[in-house]
DNA sequence: TTCGGTTTGTTCTCCCGTTCACAAACTCCT
DNA sequence: AGGAGTTTGTGAACGGGAGAACAAACCGAA
């Protein structure tokens, strides 16, 4: 499931393999770290992060050891120095050309959605197939047609796409960026994608998540009438 | 982090208790059998559901086994028994009526969005705090002031509720959810949110998702260039 | 310097999930 | 009826992650 290997390990390199649950992790330690730094926290213990990021303080700590020791025994973390460090390791400290394909409904919010700047990432395209969609400017970026994928990707060395197509057409869109060069997919179609090895797919299914939501519920229900 | 215990086993209850990670899977069968059930295909094996699901094989067996012997050997699964049984698992044989806070651009997407209804959610409710909002009718469905709240829930027995304000905002809605008698939350707010025991809260994070793309992608160019 | 208090980094153990591998069970053909 | 071929359901081995617990390291006061 995976995409493993074809990265040769230098010596040299820093490349201690962190496990994917920690990668998970990183994002949101990142964002309780930029809360206590907007806060005026210049200092803080494993304790008080793990709180704000909704963890266990000894996980915490697990995961961090794997970046490094960037903390001081008896004293906690500096907020700044490991905010850097976190960002420095997932690779958002400079940013990310991303496009959207599909600019329906949930194109459009992701389009409008400000927390792609700040948080590392640049829309430089959205594309559609409907021709009608091309007159529109959304959130300063024009829509463009669909065809115009390969041009952009190599234009603005594209690595990250987004797919809010119907879920027929995601694969067809997934095929065509594949293609183009873009070697990591986020995928908000209810559609399984098949990709080559080395690219990576992730997904945000709505639907899956209201039904595990659903299950649980079922149960507590059930269990409170039986 | 799970919430446990809370529902005693009554003998008769066929709660073998599924595991989580199954749990997360049952849906996915579910839309793969769906889309075979619609190319017109009455039998299946695991192979090919486990392909069309994009999961291994023996996995799929395995979770499957949690329902019950559904299946036959040496001929494979009956599509529809079993896309039955599994909607009856997780429980959306029947609707669950859900609520949507805040209604701006992502509110906007997930009021439009159809996939609610085809898979047993339906919207009863749109709520928002901005005044200037509550002329609007999104889908059918007019927005409505966020106090009304308690009364709707009671009103409809929602259950489930999904919160799409800003951050800043999520805490203070997930807990008047909570005083209203919700007990699931979808959460799209980039923010931790704290509930008592036998609230489950499910998040889905889009900057998350890019960051782990961008962690793996980071390291894919790294290997690349060194 | 020494000592008490604090907090990190890490080890160890346990549990959950994945995968392999195979016996049991079913169909179909002869 | 019997045997060959197919596919399920599950026992067992394995790997990874979660959490408890603790030694090492640091700060500050005396
Ligand atoms: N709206 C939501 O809140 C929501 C939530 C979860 C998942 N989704 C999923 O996201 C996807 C988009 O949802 P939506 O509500 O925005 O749908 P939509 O129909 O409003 O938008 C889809 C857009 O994709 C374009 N498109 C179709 N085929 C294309 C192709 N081959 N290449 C490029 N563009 C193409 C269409 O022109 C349209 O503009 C769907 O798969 C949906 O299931 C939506
Ligand atoms: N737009 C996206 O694609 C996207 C993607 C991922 C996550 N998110 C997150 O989803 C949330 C919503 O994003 P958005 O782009 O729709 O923002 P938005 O500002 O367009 O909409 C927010 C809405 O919430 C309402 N609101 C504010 N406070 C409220 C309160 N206390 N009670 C009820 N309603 C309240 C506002 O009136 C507004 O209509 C944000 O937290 C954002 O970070 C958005």
């Amino acid at each position: 499931m995976e995409t493993r290997a074809l990265t040769a390990r230098t010596s040299t390199e820093s490349t201690r393999d962190i496990p994917e649950a920690t990668v998970a992790r990183l994002p949101v330690y990142l964002r309780a770290l930029t809360t206590l730094s907007e806060a005026g926290t210049g200092t803080c213990s494993s304790e008080e992060l793990a709180s704000a990021a909704g963890v266990n303080s000894a996980k915490l700590r697990k995961d961090l050891s794997y970046l490094g020791s960037y903390g001081t025994r008896g004293v906690g973390y500096d907020v700044d120095y490991l905010r850097y460090q976190i960002a420095r390791e997932i690779g958002v400290t400079q940013d990310w050309p991303v496009v959207i394909v599909g600019i329906g409904n949930l194109g459009h919010a992701l389009a409008n959605y400000s927390g792609f700047r700040s948080r590392g990432f640049r829309v430089v395209a959205l594309l559609d197939a409907d021709p009608e969609r091309h007159e529109e400017v959304v959130a300063g970026v024009d829509v463009r047609p669909f065809d115009d994928l390969e041009q952009i990707v190599k234009d603005h060395g594209v690595a990250i796409g987004v797919i809010a197509t119907p879920a027929l057409a995601a694969q067809d869109v997934a095929d065509r960026m594949v293609a183009s060069g873009i070697s990591s997919i986020l995928n908000f179609a209810p559609a399984v994608l098949s990709v080559p090895a080395g690219v990576d797919v992730r997904k945000v299914d709505l639907s899956i998540e209201l039904q595990i939501l659903a299950y649980h519920e079922q149960r507590k229900t059930h269990g409170a009438t039986a």
